[in-house]
DNA sequence: CTATAAAGTTAGGTAGACCTAACAAAATAT
DNA sequence: ATATTTTGTTAGGTCTACCTAACTTTATAG
């Protein structure tokens, strides 16, 4: 039984839809992918459109219903991005997503490629109770078996130990998990890199005269000095 | 990722909506409580709404397009049935939700009273490896938290060991499951009894003579012949 | 710095699932 | 057998979430 109707939700409960809970991900999935990378913040409703499989035109309309609802900041023909609320629920159904993928794969045996398209559908069970006892029925997992950080019932991401690019180890793989320059000179050059948050790089050789690091990016050789690598975790 | 779209589904799928799954479990379970014991088959427009919660003016437009896609019998003025594909697909609807209650019970710790509400929401989650999953998962449970029967992959439900409730013990309860005379005058005998399917009894005492019975229906004492004793199976 | 392209918006339309109010048919009760 | 009640239906309206087509604003390129 819910006990909220639609007039009774709409100005006490932040009971969303399911769609209006696909529009927050999407946004939170593609602000917080590009969040410390692209100079521009926010998301245009073309992006959105593409990432929702929807007509522009209908991301318009949700838009402006979104605004309404104090999930997203909207003003017309400029970038939207979430409020803290929006962000704050936007969380809880990642949350429940990647719980549910983790719990597909690790409990049913699901493989790694099977399981978000049955999370995407599970993500909007509404119980509190029921996320809580699958999180614990995981003992409470951190990360998601896709990798991804699994935010605990507050909404906070685990704090992941990232080290500067600088000073990790030769030959081993790492992801980049963030940056610590968030000057348009240094994201724009990260763009023209094609590095963003997630870019897989491997240190190949430390140059000890300048510090500057010979970089296998997929196959890709580069060479970052010391100033930029100090600026790119990894881990 | 779904391969029916709505032009697709329409003509190739049986893909329903969430609410036009519920109708037809609904429709299954009004008639299926009440098969062997009412006169008159099948359910009116004004029961299904009640049992939906929406007004019966909803429910016949739904009926309409019900029978369209062949899932309902439906003729104006008369009482509605559940074609043979209906059925089917509400007893996949049923097993996904009496598969999810006994999960939540079993696995999650939720209360008896508690897994229902939960089950409707994840019963119309689309994907049969996971509910083959859950099931294998659970070890292929036969019956539900609640003691309902939860039909196979092939929709087929358990067959229950019953017995006449002419030949069993006596200050024992038993539950009516079904009956065995589908007359007219026995299922009106039945009706004003208030003796339907689920319907609890406790046989106190057998008399030698004609064989008749006193029964303790929830309080309430009556006496029935060894004729209709015999029509009545319990379990 | 204008011309063209890309991005975003508006207007108007559809389908699903609900509603109310008015009306018709069937069941029942006198 | 008719009057009344119950049950079922129709018509017309709402809201969500989508669409297309036409248009406007902003960005980009020559």
């Amino acid at each position: 039984m819910f006990f909220c109707n639609r007039t009774f939700h709409s100005y006490f409960c932040h009971m969303l839809t399911l769609v209006e809970e696909n529009y927050i991900k999407a946004l939170l999935y593609l602000t917080s992918k590009d969040r410390t990378m692209k100079l521009q913040e926010g998301v245009g409703t073309n992006d959105l459109a593409v990432n929702l499989q929807v007509k522009p035109s209908t991301v318009n309309e949700m838009l402006k219903r979104l605004n309404e609802k104090d999930l997203v900041n909207y003003e017309k023909y400029k970038k939207v991005t979430l409020t803290e609320l929006g962000e704050t629920l936007a969380l809880k159904v990642i949350r429940k997503h990647r719980l549910w993928e983790t719990f597909l794969h690790d409990k049913l045996e699901f493989d790694w490629d099977e399981v978000h398209e049955v999370a995407e559908q599970l993500e909007h069970i509404r119980s509190e109770k029921l996320i809580e006892k699958i999180d614990k029925f995981l003992d409470y997992p951190k990360y998601d078996p896709h990798g991804d950080p699994i935010p605990d019932s507050q909404g906070v991401l685990p704090k992941r130990e990232s080290t500067r690019l600088s000073q990790v180890e030769k030959n081993q793989n790492y992801v980049v998990l963030a940056v610590s320059d968030t000057t348009k000179e240094f994201l724009k050059y990260m763009e023209d890199l094609e590095i963003a948050i997630g870019t897989e790089l491997l240190v190949m050789e430390k140059i000890a005269y300048d510090g500057s690091l010979k970089i296998n990016k997929k196959g890709t050789l580069l060479t970052l000095s010391q100033k930029v690598a100090d600026n790119i975790l990894v881990g």
